[in-house]
DNA sequence: TGCTTTCCGACCGTCAGTATCGGATATTTA
DNA sequence: TAAATATCCGATACTGACGGTCGGAAAGCA
């Protein structure tokens, strides 16, 4: 069980913009340099977020990437599910064990504790923003820390 | 971000023991065909769930697995890291995005989500144990539902 | 007319996940 | 003691997801 790198770039990347400001946009070629990630990489990426609504882009020279909302607006929950398509994915829905035994009908008792463990990773990611990461980590740490 | 089968299995052939009771040994090929899994899969997941000390084996003719300890004192998340070596795993442990950025002297701001998430992933798993998965589906949801 | 940059599909290598197999060893039963 | 039943365990094989690259089309700036 781990996030992919799509999550991962995405969250870097989204918080790199987030940091820029919203005013100018930014190149993507700017953005994978500076912060080290593989530039078409990043495009593929960025792709998916700006399809995904989160941020907006400029064609042409002097283009670029921008947050299409306020930081504070977007929740980590938004990136990965952007990036990634989900978050924590339950394999009672996707990669069934076997279509009898994980039928609705059937009942499984392990299977509440995929739908809770989904609900509670779901819950924390969405109630962290963009907004709250441009604090300093110790602050982060302390601020999601219940 | 999902369980793969090696925890599925794991966690449906541990608690198909914890059925069985601890008396007699059950052969990994009859638990295999009972619970419709492949059989030399089982059978391997099983060698792991031993080496972590969870179940004992019986060599031979009669011979078989049965659980190590009560139910009651086998959670989750043992059975999880049994199978799967990890529950949650954070990248910035083991696959660096690079090694200056995850470096422990470089302040991320992302690194506390990645920590705060594993934590509280190991704290739920970790609060349900194979004596509890033995009730109902409906009585395991209003279990483990906070 | 270049130059920059997004846009987008197609491609590709690698590795983790998901098994399968073959044979060695141990134990019971006939 | 031979046969049958099981665990033990390393080696091998298949597959798709992951992580990344490429080439070119279209759009806007100078």
């Amino acid at each position: 069980m781990r996030v992919t790198t799509w999550a991962e770039y995405g969250l870097i990347v989204s918080l790199h913009l987030a940091k820029q400001g919203r005013e100018a946009p930014t190149p993507a070629r700017d953005m994978a340099k500076k912060e080290g990630l593989p530039a078409d990489y990043v495009e593929q990426i960025l792709l998916k977020l700006r399809r995904a609504g989160l941020v907006s882009s400029v064609r042409g020279a002097k283009g670029g990437y921008y947050l299409a909302r306020e930081p504070e607006t977007i929740s980590v929950k938004d990136v990965i599910e952007a990036a990634e398509n989900r978050t924590f994915e339950v394999n009672c829905d996707v990669h069934k064990v076997s279509a009898v035994r994980c039928h609705d009908g059937n009942p499984c008792s392990i299977r509440p504790v995929w739908r809770e463990l989904q609900r509670r990773v779901d819950d924390m990611l969405a109630s962290i923003s963009l907004g709250d990461l441009m604090l300093q980590e110790a602050e982060v740490q302390e601020l999601i820390a219940v």
